[in-house]
RNA sequence: GCGGACGUAGCCGAAUUUGGUAUAGGCGCCAGACUUAGGAUCUGGUGUGCGAAAGCACAUGUGGGUUCGAGUCCCACCGUCCGCACCA
């Protein structure tokens, strides 16, 4: 198919130049300073919010859905009557630059500023408006000032500290990760296999905000619940026991274990310590068990966390040689390492349960270990591990109970006795922010030998990222080559210190950048209370769903934290969040590297921003991936034509005269569907919106097109309506018609549409008369029919008589108006 | 393995409120009009089968069930996608 001919007479509007006309108002948008709001105003806010793109420079279909949904609802709130916060801003930090710099050389500066010059361009050729004002950018001295300054008060508080770890490792990317970065073994940016290695790391004390972290997600009604069970599980709280055993061969070495099933200690028997626990070699040391053990856990440390789930049927693991002894009956267990136990999770040590847990059924099969079932199986039980509810069995005093009693009653004994107590444990773990890369933000702290690690005073912010001859990450970050930057003194003492080299992890950048839009020009704090307690939290935040847990639980947690120290009132940034889907072309999602991107510039130039923005509202439901089809634009812009001829008298004729059915009828059609795109719009049902536009426009072009024609003044009142709903998806055109049919005004100024229920209401509608469930009849009836008329009227039917043939019905369901249903 | 979502014309999809006219809208396709020409525009058609037609029957992954009535609710199965996956 040849797609992209010069057009011809007619067609795509003679009369329409897409590049002059999209200019013009792009230009008028700009000088009119549409979307610059400020925080004095009678209207309420509305504060919108699309996640900030990484400047990649190159916009393709894909992305200009997301962007396309983002300014589509800020024209629409700002027709609506609110004061419309919609800012831009760039996540400029980041790999691509720095690997393009390591390639060519380039600074990564002057790369990222390019691309955002690139992107702001395309933007704008979309029709997009954003208040450029407060524009954002996480790479610019003046936004990481900020960063620093924010990392500092987080330092002050305890929130960030630095330890030493087994951290994940990327290869590929040479920089460490944090858990969320890790995708079933693999860093999540290129894929690598990700090895655990010891480093001295920079985290944030995220842990302290797990509980408020996931009690706080019952608030945020208006997020998918998707999102909310992806960050429960990954919260992953659980409720349980924490008790000690005392080790029979070593008398004052004891092991803590924590389980969610204490009620099953009577069937513990064997006690598993993860490879990683201390006390492994305390245990072992001197002993024939010693070497055997140092050689399993110098085998499983070498293999990376892939290969260990791999094997997972396997479970691998040495017995110790020594016995711990059950407190609940005095039954001595023998003491195992194995690599199914973490020693990240509770105490790294756990107590085993065969009978109730299928993991340690396995290692217990595969170890000859005694198997004590302390739950009653139901009857029909055919597996192996029991891990359901049930009565407790072969367990002296909570004999009889069902789960949930033999649970509170085994934790209040050993409260009694003072070798156990209830706790709480999370899976999430605190957030490693640090980074050996160098196009970040630079952390602001100084190690001084003897005041330790000091903050840079913030009068001394920003620490500015040094230039550098070698942007290769070997190990360390290029940062610590650099000498001027590494020798420093001491903020504390003044003595000879060096600076830290690492940078920060971007989510940190992307944590707070919501806030700074709010007050993104000042100069002496982060942002100004009053300006974020006036915007925040975010009415409608617009992303993908790729960022389900990681930043959007960063962000979480970092408002949280920033409403402790007293810097905003909210204690929740997005009060609403959609996820959109993606385009899909040739079966994958449109990316650079899949080769598969359809850029929008022969689309611009053929069909013009509009019928690309509309297409891209109707390609599917905008929660769904949507398969790119090349022909589809070729559709919205026929419509887009329709109202342009429709508007500019190419269209049908319009004559003078009293106020015919048709006419009543036109006017009642118009009217429905300014409800429907409202309430569309509302539940981002944009592809049914533009359905009915589209529907509502074939109506009117009939209308007009008809032997009688169409009432001028009818469609002199109904006309700027249907502009008005376009004008959120369709802007450039929309508002030259606007302004050609003789309004001064800008259309994106004027107030959204509103329906009369009166005319939205029909006072007739169709009655189905079905006979045994099959549709036999339909007639017309006032909407207000009540059951026996209704029912009289069905009957009465020709065609339900004539099928009756004299027969009594046996039962009538009279549905009024809708329906009513003959059974014979 | 566990949990969740989904499955509707040739394709993308609609059916919001409570179970009540299945297939709106677009693409594509077929025929016609205008035309030197059509890939513009306009008109008509377009689930399947039978029928000249009116109409009838059958169609929402498959098989059952509930109901006067099921795309929608329930059960089982098949398929696709997503999340979690040694978290004690």
């Amino acid at each position: 198919m040849v797609l992209f001919q010069p057009h011809r007479d007619g067609r795509n509007m003679a009369s329409y130049d897409i590049a002059a006309i999209e200019a013009k108002w792009q230009d008028r948008w700009e000088a009119a300073a549409l979307a610059r709001v400020g925080e004095e105003s009678d209207r309420p806010k509305f504060y919108n919010l699309q996640m900030y793109p990484y400047p990649s420079g190159e916009l393709h279909m894909g992305h200009l859905r997301n962007y396309t949904y983002t300014d589509l609802l800020s024209r629409y709130k700002t027709m609506r009557g609110y004061n419309v916060l919609a800012p831009m801003g760039w996540d400029s930090f980041g790999l691509p630059a720095e690997n393009a710099a390591i390639k060519t050389g380039i600074h990564p500066r002057d790369f990222t500023e390019s691309r955002i010059v690139k992107m702001k361009e395309q933007l704008r050729r979309l029709g997009n408006v954003y208040d450029w004002d407060r524009e954002v950018a996480c790479h610019r001295p003046d936004y990481y000032r900020w960063t620093q300054w924010l990392f500092i008060r987080f330092f002050n508080e305890g929130l960030a500290y630095k330890k030493d770890a087994p951290v994940n490792w990327c290869p590929q990317d040479q920089t460490v990760l944090a858990n969320e970065q890790v995708i079933n073994g693999e860093c999540e940016r290129c894929g690598s296999v990700v090895i655990k290695r010891n480093l001295s790391q920079w985290f944030f004390k995220i842990t302290d905000y797990a509980q408020r972290l996931l009690d706080d997600l019952d608030m945020l009604d208006a997020w998918p619940d998707r999102v909310r069970t992806m960050q429960r599980n990954w919260i992953g709280r659980s409720e349980g026991a924490q008790f000690s055993m005392a080790v029979t061969e070593r008398p004052g070495i004891s092991i803590d274990v924590y389980t969610t099933r204490p009620d099953t200690s009577f069937g513990m028997t064997f006690v598993v310590l993860a490879p990683e626990h201390p006390l492994v070699t305390d245990l072992t040391v001197g002993t024939e068990y010693e070497e055997p053990v140092a050689a399993f856990v110098a085998q499983v440390s070498k293999v990376s966390e892939v290969d260990r789930l791999a094997g997972s049927e396997d479970k691998r693991g040495l017995f110790l040689g020594v016995h711990a002894t059950n407190p609940v009956n005095g039954a001595q267990m023998p003491i195992y390492i194995a690599d199914y136990v973490l020693m990240g999770y509770g105490t790294g040590a756990i107590m085993a349960v065969p009978g109730q847990d299928q993991r340690d059924w396995d290692f217990a099969t595969e170890h000859g270990i005694d198997i004590i079932r302390t739950v009653e199986p139901p009857p029909d039980f055919d597996g192996e591990a029991y891990t359901g509810d049930g009565v407790a069995i072969n367990s002296d005093f909570l004999n009889g109970l069902d789960m949930a009693e033999a649970k509170a009653k085994i934790i209040d004994w050993f409260e009694e006795q003072g070798t156990g107590e209830r706790t709480v444990q999370f899976r999430l773990r605190d957030w490693l922010i640090s980074r050996q890369r160098y196009w970040g933000c630079p952390i602001p702290i100084v190690n001084c030998a003897s005041c330790g690690a000091v903050p840079v005073p913030d009068d001394q912010l920003p620490v500015l990222l040094p230039d550098v001859d070698n942007y290769k990450p070997e190990g360390k970050s290029p940062l610590a080559a650099v000498d001027s930057f590494v020798n420093t003194t001491c903020p504390s003492c003044g003595g000879p210190a060096t600076r830290e080299t690492d940078t920060m992890d971007t989510f940190v950048d992307s944590s707070w950048y919501f806030l700074r839009y709010t007050d993104a020009r000042n100069e002496t704090e982060p942002f100004g209370r009053a300006n974020a307690d006036y915007w925040m939290a975010i009415d409608q935040y617009i992303g993908g769903v790729e960022h389900a847990i990681l930043h959007l639980l960063y962000a979480r947690f970092f408002t949280k934290v920033l409403h402790d120290l007293g810097h905003v009132s909210v204690e929740e940034p997005f009060s609403a969040l959609f996820t959109q889907g993606m385009i899909v072309k040739d079966g994958a999602k449109m990316s650079k590297s899949k080769g598969n991107v359809v850029s929008p510039d022969r689309y611009y130039e053929r069909y013009g921003a509009d019928a690309i923005r509309l297409y891209e509202l109707f390609i599917g439901p905008a929660t769904d991936d949507a398969i790119w089809n090349d022909n589809g634009v070729e559709g919205t812009s026929r419509f887009l034509d329709r109202i342009w001829r429709m508007g500019t008298g190419d269209l049908g004729t319009l004559v003078e005269r009293d106020v015919t059915a048709a006419d009543n009828e036109i006017v009642k059609v118009v009217h429905r569907t300014v409800k429907k795109v409202t309430k569309d719009i509302d539940r981002f049902a944009f592809n049914t919106a533009v359905a009915a536009l589209m529907e509502c426009s074939n109506a009117l072009a009939s209308w007009m097109r008809s032997d009688d024609g169409g009432n001028r003044a009818v469609f002199a009142d109904v006309y700027p309506m249907m502009l008005k709903l376009l004008a959120p998806m369709a802007p450039h055109m929309t508002h030259e018609l606007w302004e050609r049919i003789g309004h001064s005004t800008i259309l994106a100024t004027v107030p959204w549409p509103e329906w009369d229920e009166a005319l939205v209401t029909v006072a007739s509608v169709t009655l189905v008369v079905q006979v045994n469930g099959k549709v036999r009849d339909r007639i017309e009836v006032p909407v207000g029919i009540s059951d026996d008329d209704a029912t009289e009227a069905a009957l009465a039917s020709p065609k339900i008589q004539a099928i009756l043939a004299g027969a009594e019905p046996r039962r009538v369901i009279a549905r009024p108006p809708k329906i009513v249903n003959v059974v014979i």
